[in-house]
DNA sequence: TATATTCTTTGACCCAGATCAACTGAGGTT
DNA sequence: AACCTCAGTTGATCTGGGTCAAAGAATATA
């Protein structure tokens, strides 16, 4: 058997998002009937997933990559409405139209399960149904809290916002604890950032200099981001410093 | 027994929420626990029912009246995040801290449920369960149209979506269908519209003040709206006039 | 009848961020 | 080596909505 560099194949013991995604609570035997209707797609950088309106075949987790939920105005406004990290779910049982255009932001690798069997499934699984219902609360929380940097932050805020949520996520992963200089990659351009913060990219590529400049973010490249202090960061955010995860 | 003019007793089969609510789906031998579980609180106008940070020691639904969700920031910037109408619930399953502060816009009764017995009858009954995972996805839904609203849309716009929303959402009390022109009282201040919407009270003002010129709202007093042309009013609110109830 | 008080409107001015436009720099292709 | 293209930066200018200030309207208090 070759090495596997991806998920794209295997059983869910191995599975990297096992402990997190929709499934995180199955029981061995559960698990059994979930392989049984499961199956893995692959999605190039920039490619649609799912386009809005149209009918869903399927649910399912983001394995690895990023994912971004997207909602257009006819005229060609955009505003990202969710951001999809691995574990997390996409598609709504109990509804056939997709409401977002969802899109791979990377390339992506997806945990898909065919819509009807995972509906009845969920029926009978009180422990698939209370993991999504518990995925869906902490979404909604995020979707709130993006509510109040969309409607009442600065542009400098905004950005600050964001760099800290995802140096927040990449922080487990860091070599240093969270006290130390965070590095990680943006795993968006200027333009999704701005989509995602309701600014345009060049109001975005302003700030990301003016933070630069001020030493509150270094960056080689456009790309590679260093946090030389996290609390000046989520000061510079406006949030409540004590709030987030440091002491 | 003196007549009811508000529901602050009496049994779940009179309750005019019930088949909206979180208990919509139970079966009457599910709502006699339920009936030992709850109790009802009223709260005035302006009165905060639950402090972000607080301890809850209850969950419950809204049966009459409306409440908000805010956020504020430090130095007193806020943001509200969500608009609770008869039959929405309130507080979180599995979570001790509130995470908002929910204050009551209009009057309000509450029908609680004390949280540690509510929690445990949830596991045990699947009919709350499914319907409270329901309405949490329909919540994340609105919130993810309000970031669109938020991130994206004009000050005209914005108001034009909020008059929308509560048109739409007192069309079935309408005697009119909804094709003819529609009538209510706005249940928000100026300065709860700016909150919800982004903006300050003096823009909100002044848009209004501009709808009305335009003949696209007409206003008696500060709070009585008619609005003649539904069509016109979602046309200015910047959405697909066809996405909505309108045939 | 005066007088707070609370909500709202309106005016004058200003600025953060949008818009329009030019340019840089890193790949990639021929 | 010339020349794409695509992502990002930076500059100049404009404007929608914020800020500050005053006044109107409706209801409550004395």
């Amino acid at each position: 058997m070759a090495a596997q560099t991806q998920m794209t194949s295997g059983n869910c013991s191995d599975c990297p998002i096992r402990h997190r995604a929709v499934c995180a609570r199955c029981e061995p035997d559960e698990l059994d009937v979930l392989e049984e209707i499961k199956y893995y797609r692959t999605f190039e950088a920039g490619q649609t997933i799912i386009w809005s309106g149209d009918k869903m075949g399927f649910v399912g987790s983001v394995v690895s990559g990023i994912a971004s939920l997207t909602q257009t105005m006819e005229d060609g406004r955009t505003q990202m409405v969710g951001l999809l990290l691995p574990s997390d779910f996409v598609g709504r049982p109990g509804r056939d139209g997709a409401a977002y255009d969802v899109t791979a932001t990377t390339d992506v690798v997806m945990c898909c399960f065919r819509k009807k069997p995972f509906e009845e499934m969920m029926e009978r699984t009180p422990h698939i149904a209370h993991r999504l219902l518990e995925m869906t609360l902490d979404e909604l929380d995020a979707a709130r809290e993006w509510m109040l940097v969309l409607g009442r932050k600065t542009a400098r805020e905004k950005i600050a916002s964001l760099l800290s949520i995802v140096a927040r996520r990449d922080a487990s992963l860091s070599p240093n604890g969270p006290s130390g200089p965070m590095v990680f990659d943006l795993p968006l351009t200027r333009e999704a950032m701005a989509d995602y913060l309701g600014l345009t990219l060049e109001t975005v590529s302003r700030q990301m200099s003016a933070l630069k400049k001020d030493g509150v973010i270094q960056l080689e490249g456009k790309r590679h981001v260093t946090i030389p202090d996290m609390r000046r960061l989520m000061d510079e955010a406006g949030d409540d410093a004590d709030g987030g995860f440091l002491g």
